[in-house]
DNA sequence: CGACAATCTGGACACATGTCCAGTACAGCG
DNA sequence: CGCTGTACTGGACATGTGTCCAGATTGTCG
């Protein structure tokens, strides 16, 4: 898992007070979904949520993408890292690494389509979170699998995580199915192995 | 495969008239993703282009991604299905289907982009286009399977097919390899069942 | 032809976006 | 304490968005 005492910075690195600001923006952003959904969050009413000046917010973030999406990576973050028991299957430690990654904005489906389709954006700044975000799942699924990994099949797994993240993210898939579904998935592609 | 015939409304029923201009709406956002880039586009660049007033253009697309997400569904529809020889294996059918819908938008990597993020938009509009998307691909997906289809073989396949556009969308993959990679796939998936 | 209905126009509206910059507040240091 | 530099402010700017509607244009049919 990564510290959060990174302080990673979205644009650069950060003073202790940029890091506080940048704290008030994107939790001031989570609410703002919440209350009024996605079409409803403005960069400047996340601003002055978070008691700062709408200036201010883009100093850190381009766009309510770039915005969201850190929100995403954050979350992602500072998830605990699954706890792999090697004594049990690869199906089991890649079952459960992948519930744990589509249960990330579950609870919150105005969030997680907020998200699914920010992550998307076709804006640099969100290209670099989004190639972060798709790295560290990919770790997670590899790890999971450990080392006899056969590429093809964390590729494939990848894959059908990110097409079952975005199935739920515009609500094509409930997320309480997304764990079975991911597992029945898991299972087809990695057989009866040990 | 859809007749074109079909004069399907992107929001009502549509005379001829104006399924013309509906048609050069479509086809001059095409031309302007192509030239100025998604971020470029406009709907009253669109209309600008097609020779109609903005207020027509906003008549028939509530958004630009309703514009967009158009264009792909229609590129989708005109595909033509894919040759499907049952005395072949059911992966050889697959292979052909899923490189046939991956290579839809693959020769013009903006629009590919643009189609990627528009298509998941939170507009109503676009969620319509969108679940018949879906629809339409699980459908060619289902079809090559065949009848003896496993449910979860196809609901897998399906998961990968949008995780995949999605990283070619998005430029994780290039579409080049996405036939390869989805073979790799349908083969994990299918075995070699017969 | 002439009239009616369907369609498109042009321009105004209120609001969001993302950028810019001169000016203010404030923390930390000598 | 006062200086200095960093961080934030406030407001203007040009541009895009999506909606609205009175009026012009077009096609169709009696």
């Amino acid at each position: 898992m990564l510290a959060v005492t990174d302080r990673e910075a979205p644009r650069r690195h950060l003073s202790e007070r940029q890091a506080a600001t940048v704290d008030k923006l994107t939790s001031a952003a989570v609410h703002e979904v919440r209350d009024h959904g996605y079409p409803g969050l403005t960069v400047r009413g996340v601003a002055r949520r978070a008691g700062v000046a709408p200036a201010t917010a883009y100093t850190f973030f381009t766009s309510k993408e770039h915005l969201v999406t850190e929100v995403f990576w954050r979350r992602l973050a500072a998830l605990p890292e699954t706890r792999l028991d090697r004594r049990r299957t690869v199906l089991h430690r890649v079952e459960a690494t992948l519930a744990d990654l589509a249960l990330l904005v579950a609870d919150e489906p105005e969030l997680a389509a907020a998200c699914t389709f920010a992550m998307l954006a076709p804006d640099p700044e969100v290209r670099v979170l989004r190639d972060r975000i798709g790295a560290e799942m990919r770790r997670r699924v590899e790890d999971a699998v450990g080392d006899g990994a056969d590429p093809a099949v964390v590729d494939a797994l990848d894959l059908a995580m990110t097409g079952a993240l975005v199935r739920a993210g515009t609500g094509h898939l409930s997320y309480a199915e997304l764990p079975d579904r991911l597992a029945d998935l898991a299972r087809l592609l990695l057989g009866d192995r040990r």
